[in-house]
This record gives C-alpha cells, structure tokens and sequence, in this order.
RNA sequence: GUGGGAGUAGCUCAGCUGGUAGAGCGUCGGUCUGUGGCACCGAAUGUCGCGGGUUCAAGCCCCGUCUCCCACCCCA
C-alpha cells in the first residue's frame, strides 16, 4: 500500500478561543493581578467584603432584576436549560408551556417511556437495596408518580381524539397533564427537571440575591461586599468588549440611603484608580430620580421629543417610545443641538431627590472627590435610581467608560427581599486593564531571580537541593531539566532574565562551595551553602 | 442585528502586469566539553483563513464563507 496515494492524511481540526473570549497570557497576567491585588487592598480598607458568587443562576433573577425589556436580557444573554437529559429536557418544555419542540408526538411516547422506566428503575433498585433510600431519591419516585399518572391520564385522551390532527390532540395532552397536576407537584417536578438557567450578565442581582438567601439583613448594616470574575453578554466584540468579561464591582446594602454612603463608595473607586495611577480618570455624575419623580420627567421628556421627533435619527425617533432617557446620551452630532434644549432631570426631582443628589455632591467635595455633573448621564439597567455615575478613561477607543454605578433601593425589595436600600457599581476590568497598558503601564516581564546552572550527576542531587532551599525562602528558581553546558546554561538563564546564575560543578560540589553568578555586572563569589542564603537575603 | 477594514511562518510584515513563498525578530543547534549578553554559520516551522470558479498556471483575478479588528446599537 502506498501511503501517500492512499487516503488524504485527516489533519484534526484547529480549535481557536470562541468569539468574544481570549486567553489572558503572561506577561499580561501578572497586570490583571496587581490589579486585582490592589481591589482587595483598597476595598479592604474600606470594610468591604469579598463575595464569591455562582457563574450562572436562574433566568429569572436576571430578568427580574435587570429588566425584561433591556438589551442585556432581551437579547445578549447565554441562556440553556438545565437538565438531566435530552428526553426529560423534552417533557420540560411541555411542561413549562414553552414551545412544543415535537411535532411527531411518536417521539413523544419515548420520552414517556424513559420517564417511566427510570422511575420503576428506581424504586425497585431502592427496594433491594442497590441505591440508598435516601430522602431525595425516594422524593424523586414521589414526584414523578403523580405526573406518571399524569401522562397516562393524557395519553387515553389523546388516543381518543382522532379526528383532529396531531399537534391539537398534543397540547391537549399537553393540558390534561397540567390539569391533573396540583401546584407542588409541578414546582416539585420542574424541581426536578431543571431551571432555566443563565451566564451572569452582571452581577449585582446576584449580590442581592445572596443578601437575602443568607439573611445577612440581620448583621449588622449596612453590609459592604464587593466580587471580581468574569460576566457574560453576547455581544458584537469590539475594543474594550468582549463576550467574556470581567468586572470588579462593590455594592453596599441595608442601613440607610444615607448621601455618604454614595459619597464613599465612589470615593472608594477613585481611590482604586489613584493607586494604580489611571491616566485620565473622569467621574461623571447624575441623579435621575425615584419612583415618584422620574415617571413624570419621562413623559415631560417624551411630549418634548415628540415635538421635534423628525429632526432626530432613527435611533432616536425609536427610544422616544422605549426608553427617551436613552435620547439624552446619543453621540450623532447632528442631535446635540436639540437634545441640548431639551429639559433637565436636575430639575424636575422631587424634594427629596434633589436634596439627596445635593448632599451627595457636597459629601463628594468633603472627600475631596473632583466630578463633573452630567445631565445627560442615564443607566440602561432598570434598578438604577437617584444617584448615577460613570468613569471615564482614556485610550480606550469608544468604549471609554471604565466604571459605572448608582444607587438602587428597590431592588433587593423587588427580588422578594425586605425593603433594603442599596448602591453600588461595576468596573469593567479589562477595559481598565487596556487603559492602564495605553498609558505605558506595561507590567514587568516576569524573570527569575536564581538559575541553578548544574552540571554532572552528583552536581544534580546538589542542584535539587538547592532549588528546594532558595525555593523555600521565597526566590524564584529555575532548575534546568537536564544537564548542559555552563555556557549554554548561562545563555538561557539571561534569555529568561535571572538575576544570578548559581554554578554548581564538580568543584563545588567538592568543595562544598557554591558559585553565585551576578548576570548584571558577571561577577562572582563562592559561599557555602548556609552562607548563600544569608547573603541573597541582604541583597533583597 | 447593521456598516467599514483586514487575514501569508510563533510575532511584525514583504511578495511587481497571475509563473506553484520570502525577510526581520523569535525558537533550536553549531563555532564554544567551567562561564551569558556580541558576532558568524546552520536548521525547523506555511493546506498563503476556508470552499468553489476563471486559467496551461492563482498568495495575487471572481464568487461564497469563516474569523479577527474598528464603529453603530447597547453597555462595564
């Protein structure tokens, strides 16, 4: 058999990161971590917590929290089914008066059949003792006999219906399941089924959602936490957006709405900036109001957009409907002029808005705090209330804001929580990360401090030694995996940046005298072993 | 979802009016068996993003497609 002729050589496929998701690579990684580093140092200062929450939770939360209507749920969210299996994920569907995926209701009869089986299964394994009778399992068989019973039910009214066609007599059947279903049965078995489940978006919903699963209203308030990982939005990738992205965020939550709490909270970010010594650092500011006083602006702002509704683009001509805020943050030129005349928030808030956006501003100016009001500041996220804000940086192409956050008293409230007052914001990291790198902040290449160059067996025990003992007192070591020549091996130890090159032959292992290279300058001094230590110690 | 730009070695890129791939950097080896940075010599690495078409001949022309980048939208 000839090779080459043969058959075409199947190369395997190349795999590359998915769309919108990277790999952080070293050196940059070492960037991310003084970053993150410095998060938990300042915030710490602060009285803040680190929370470390779910990568997913149910749909729900989100929609709930978020808005159903935003962008961020209606469209950019990672969102699956979490189940067992294919054929439960099928009966699901049908329970939960989604969209039936089947129109053949033979394949139907199969998922049935699985259900049934795995519940007899069960019970008969439970009964000789081959799995455990633990609660869960036998409430798994309590569960599913009464939607057994169920489906049977529906089946015989299915096989009655004849005369009309498939898909009819299916949601039928789909009905009579529902109807012989009682309340806890069907949250019991969609219990069992599986949540609809998303990739965070965000994460203050989860924060709130913690808050009340853990009762942490009853410590003392208000409870300050902050998180960092990565969010998830399926998004079109552009600079400074990815699909995953990561997000370091505080919020803080119960006690009052006290201005200063919103003064500090941002006093704290800008901290956060200082230290890592952010080029360009702007905090813009806004209130936009409460329940009581934002619905009316909103329609004050929309009989005003009307009124000039052709003089506006597309976009605009359509937020006038979903969402006018919106109009106020356009960036076409051609609308700066009108949205320029158009009324202001700051002057239509209720007492207690405006004293409250007051206060804030002069907490702010107590802290020494520098911020530019901005009328035109809006949030996309429906929590938001009173107090908003963002951060703006630079090198960071349209995408500029780097932080953004406000207040959001409802939500915990809206969540099935107690009344809780709450605020807080989300730094977008890697945005953060780029602006630091567009002003020169490269981080340092990563080298070592000690390369062990070895040479003969005997030299290698000594070597291993070595390493583990340099190793111990905290220096970075790198230990050739095998044997080369000094000249070799002090060539690969400047290549990776050593400091020293420790050199251990034969004469040092007779003498019991080891070499200490300096890269830097190639001078070089022998020292017993107890010695060197002490000597590296000095020189750190 | 909508626009614009770009895909050639690990990286940065060259490649003429079509004639079946090149440089620099990097990597590895040698000059150099106890002394690195320099220098010189050498080597490896490409389905020219993918698929189709035109042609005797396609990295180059045509069509499609994918991916990346930038912007809109939206957001951190």
């Amino acid at each position: 058999m000839s090779e080459g002729a043969a058959k075409k050589e199947e190369k395997p496929r190349k795999f590359q990161a998915i769309r919108g998701t990277r790999d952080l690579l070293p050196p940059e990684t070492s960037l991310w971590n003084r970053v993150e580093q410095t998060a938990h140092e300042v915030f710490a200062t602060f009285g803040f917590g680190e929370i470390r929450l779910p990568i997913f939770e149910p749909t729900e939360l989100f929609a709930r929290s978020i808005g159903i209507d935003t962008d961020v749920v209606s469209k950019e969210m990672y969102e699956f089914e979490d189940h067992p299996s294919k054929e439960l994920a099928a009966l699901r569907t049908l329970l939960l008066e989604k969209k039936p995926i089947i129109d053949d209701p033979k394949f139907f009869w199969s998922y049935e059949l699985k259900v049934e089986e795995f519940v007899v299964r069960l019970q008969d394994a439970m009964n000789r003792g081959e799995v455990p009778k633990t609660p869960e399992n036998e409430r798994v068989v309590k569960d599913l006999g009464p939607l057994l019973n169920a489906m049977a039910f529906a089946r015989q009214e299915y096989d009655k219906g004849s005369d009309q066609t498939h898909v009819a007599r299916f949601e039928l059947y789909a009905k009579h399941i529902k109807d012989r279903l009682n309340a806890v049965q069907a949250q019991a078995i969609q219990a069992y089924l599986g949540d609809d489940i998303t990739l965070r978006p965000e994460a203050t919903a989860s924060v709130c959602r913690a808050y009340i699963e853990h009762g942490m209203q009853q410590l003392p308030q208000p409870v300050k936490l902050y998180y960092m990982g990565p969010m998830f939005r399926r998004e079109r990738p552009q600079k400074g957006r990815y699909r995953q992205f990561y997000q370091i965020g505080a919020e803080v939550l119960g006690g009052s709405d006290a201005p200063a709490i919103d003064a500090e909270v941002i006093e704290m970010v800008m901290t956060f900036f200082d230290r890592l010594e952010l080029q360009g650092a702007r905090l813009d500011l806004n209130s936009i109001g409460c329940r009581e006083c934002r619905p009316k602006y909103v329609e004050l702002l929309r009989a005003e957009l009307l009124k000039v509704k052709d003089k506006l683009g597309p976009d605009s001509q359509r937020r006038i409907e979903t969402n006018p805020l919106r109009v106020l943050d356009s960036k076409l030129e051609s609308e700066q002029g009108i949205i320029a005349t158009l009324p202001r928030i700051a002057d239509h808030l209720c007492e207690a808005c405006a004293k409250h956006y007051a206060e804030v501003k002069h907490q702010l100016q107590l802290r020494g705090v520098m911020y530019r009001e901005n009328w035109r500041l809006v949030r996309g996220l429906d929590y938001y209330m009173r107090t908003t804000f963002e951060i703006t940086a630079q090198g960071l192409g349209s995408q500029n804001a780097v932080c953004g956050g406000g207040r959001y008293d409802g939500l915990v409230e809206l969540l099935g929580g107690p009344p809780t007052k709450g605020i807080g914001f989300a730094i977008g990291e890697d945005r953060l990360i780029l602006s630091l790198q567009e002003s020169g902040k490269m981080p340092a290449q990563q080298g070592r401090d000690i390369y062990i160059a070895w040479m003969g067996e005997k030299a290698q025990a000594t070597a291993v030694r070595a390493a583990k003992g340099l190793r111990r007192a905290g220096f970075s070591v790198e230990l050739p995996p095998v044997e080369q020549k000094f000249g070799k091996a002090l060539g690969h130890a400047d290549k990776l940046g050593a400091k020293y090159a420790l050199i251990l032959g034969d004469n040092e292992v007779a003498e019991g005298l080891w070499t200490l290279k300096t890269l830097a300058d190639g001078s070089q001094a022998k020292f017993t072993e107890a010695d060197l230590l002490e000597h590296l110690r000095k020189k750190e």
